[in-house]
DNA sequence: GGCTTATTGCGAATGGCTTTTCAAGTGCGG
DNA sequence: CCGCACTTGAAAAGCCATTCGCAATAAGCC
């Protein structure tokens, strides 16, 4: 039987708190927030168990190792920041790319991803 | 000094002669159509050595290891067949991205990948 | 509260892609 | 044509993100 524990309550709340693309080690750090022992195995071990019930989903940025946000959201993109490395949901499709789409090629999807500076990021500086 | 070999003169034919970004493994297999004995270890020396010389570029997507391409092609973005894999650039951009970025920070660039199946394994399957 | 067994954290192990090592091979200036 | 030094291929080593093994811990049913 599948129990509550502390570090997946954690773990979830980690994700249902902040509002953006994590990765593991993210989660780790975020984690420890409220259970202090928290591994990177259970991350890890957790994500894979969010992923499977389908309450998360991968979020794939070229060159990185996959972050993972909660489910259900509508279409959107991702915004990556240049400086801090995190990575933003935005709001908003070009909208029709079929126009890109190569004659006799069959379009299903498209990921779009912007790079920049965060807000932060640039104030601070 | 840098000497030339038929190692590196097929590696360079092969992005001459194959329109689209090819992943070390691509490269090696066209490769040894010219050059049979041909090792991986030379494919990737290779490529580094292009690199840095900045002839060619890599070509990230999200999920996998790096694809190369001819650098000096205009402003593109890439379309993958998820049948075969390979990768095709492809024409036009969506344009204006601005308005997706949220306020306050600074767009710099933009990547924009297209998925679907490529004409060959429509028509083949 | 006791007990069973899922879960955890640690460190070791894995798997892939890439780089390095090294002996053998080969451009190319002289 | 010689000989030096750059290159090559094969195998070993490296790198990293992720997973596994295991003893210790702790849910949660009775």
């Amino acid at each position: 039987m599948e129990r509550n524990t502390k570090q997946r309550d954690a773990i979830r709340q980690v994700f249902e708190e902040v509002p953006r693309p994590l990765g593991p080690n993210e989660v780790l750090e975020e984690g420890r927030r409220h259970v202090a022992g928290l591994g990177i195995a259970t991350v890890y071990r957790t994500i894979n168990t969010l992923l499977e019930s389908g309450w998360l989903i991968p979020v794939e940025l070229p060159g990185e190792p996959p972050r993972y946000e909660r489910s259900g959201a509508e279409h959107h993109h991702h915004f990556r920041c240049r400086v801090c490395a995190r990575v933003f949901e935005i709001h908003g499709c070009p909208g029709d790319l079929r126009e890109l789409t190569p004659t006799g090629f069959q379009l299903e999807r498209h990921e779009v991803t912007l790079y920049g500076q965060c807000e932060r990021c640039l104030t601070t500086a």
